[in-house]
RNA sequence: GCCGGAGUAGCUCAGGUAGUUAGAGCAUAUGACUGAAAAUCAUAGGGUGGCCAGUGCAAGUCUGGCCUCCGGCA
């Protein structure tokens, strides 16, 4: 189903929250005849807008866009099916023989696209992770370390969630995680394979993703970080505006998104689901969303950071010539 | 002025009966990330313990004085 002409090309537009990623991506896909992918884990819930900072169909433009409102927010989404969506939002955008571009800022899941990581074909069994969350993390690690003592070896042992995850494929395939070898991002593009581990298979992209300087650009906007601050806290502002952000987490609350729910999805959603609860004051409120955005921003960087392929531009006149030269 | 409470990390505070290099959460800095990724997790720096004196082998901890803040009474 996939085809994996060497005529076709995938750009990537990536930054922090807040640094300008939609303004930039509808610009350009206007000017290289594109269509949009989201790469957001929060904008493809529906009803999820204000707060995520979704595009409105008036900015987009007439620029279409992919992975917006594709899941119900009571129920998470994963990575996986982003996975699934996205390749195949993107083959179908090529076919049109038009260019995609993919923006957003969940790194994990750009990375999923562009590498086509492997994310085992296991689904998430609740009713086991129930049973193990009772136990502590050196529990779980040394019951990894008897099953699977290689994945064991490079695990965060402090991370449940890790150890969760990693400790139900093994125990529902019987079989350890497949190692994920990312040469290209080591800074070693002479070796273009993948170590495919046959018993798994990635979902619907190119073998080896798109992987050499031909197919991809993955071109990031750098802000600094008091630039970014001050970006941060004028949309903060403008969110809040006639209770815009409040009312839509009401309605959502209305709609049956539990407040646990909230806490999940984070930053704005998170907060001002406490606020609502009286957990904390308006003032509270936004202290809080102003600093987790910050730190937020600052881990995505921290994972842009390891991607040497990634080029940085300040504008978008950078990143505009810089297509030219890719596409010619 | 009197009575009571309090002064310990940038902030909020823990620290029975005095005993090795004074802790936590948050903040700050840095990093990780294999189906929750705006989530989850890790590491580090940082304190002349309000000030001065006294008792003790030993004081954040006991005693006295002084300074500052909060509450109540006048």
């Amino acid at each position: 189903m996939i085809v994996n002409n060497k005529t076709q090309k995938l750009i990537v537009i990536l930054g922090p929250t807040a640094s300008g990623k939609t303004g930039m991506s509808i610009k350009l896909a206007k000017k290289f005849n594109g269509e949009i992918v989201s790469a957001d884990s929060r904008q493809v819930y529906k009803g999820l807008d204000i707060g995520s900072g979704k595009v409105t169909k008036k900015e987009m433009q007439g620029v279409p866009h992919h992975l917006l409102d594709v899941a119900n927010p009571k129920n998470r989404f994963s990575a996986s099916q982003y996975q699934k969506l996205a390749n195949k939002a993107v083959v179908k955008i090529q076919n049109k023989n038009k260019l995609p571009f993919l923006v957003g800022g969940t790194g994990f899941y750009i990375q999923s696209i562009v590498d086509n990581i492997v994310l085992p074909e296991v689904k998430p069994n609740w009713a086991l992770r129930a049973k193990l969350e009772k136990k502590s993390n050196e529990e779980l690690f040394l019951m990894l370390e008897k099953l699977d003592p290689v994945r064991a070896q490079n695990i965060d042992k402090q991370n449940p969630r890790r150890l969760l995850r990693a400790l139900e494929i093994v125990i529902t395939t019987g079989r350890p995680v497949p190692s994920l070898v990312i040469p290209d991002l080591i800074g070693d593009p002479e070796l273009s394979s993948l170590s495919l581990d046959s018993r798994f298979s990635a979902q619907g992209g190119p073998a080896s993703g798109w992987r050499g300087n031909d197919k991809l650009l993955q071109i990031g906007i750098k802000k600094d970080r008091a630039e970014l601050a001050k970006l941060i806290n004028k949309r903060l502002i403008a969110r809040l505006k006639n209770n815009a952000m409040i009312n839509e987490v009401k309605k959502l609350h209305k709609q049956g998104v539990s407040w646990k729910r909230f806490e999940e999805l984070g930053l704005e959603y998170r907060f001002v689901a406490q606020f609502l609860q009286n957990k904390i004051t308006y003032q509270e409120m936004i202290d809080n969303i102003q600093k987790e955005s910050e730190h937020f921003a600052k881990r995505q960087m921290t994972w842009f950071k390891r991607d040497k392929r990634i080029k940085w531009v300040k504008n978008y006149r950078q990143s505009e010539k810089m297509i030219i030269n890719f596409l010619s």
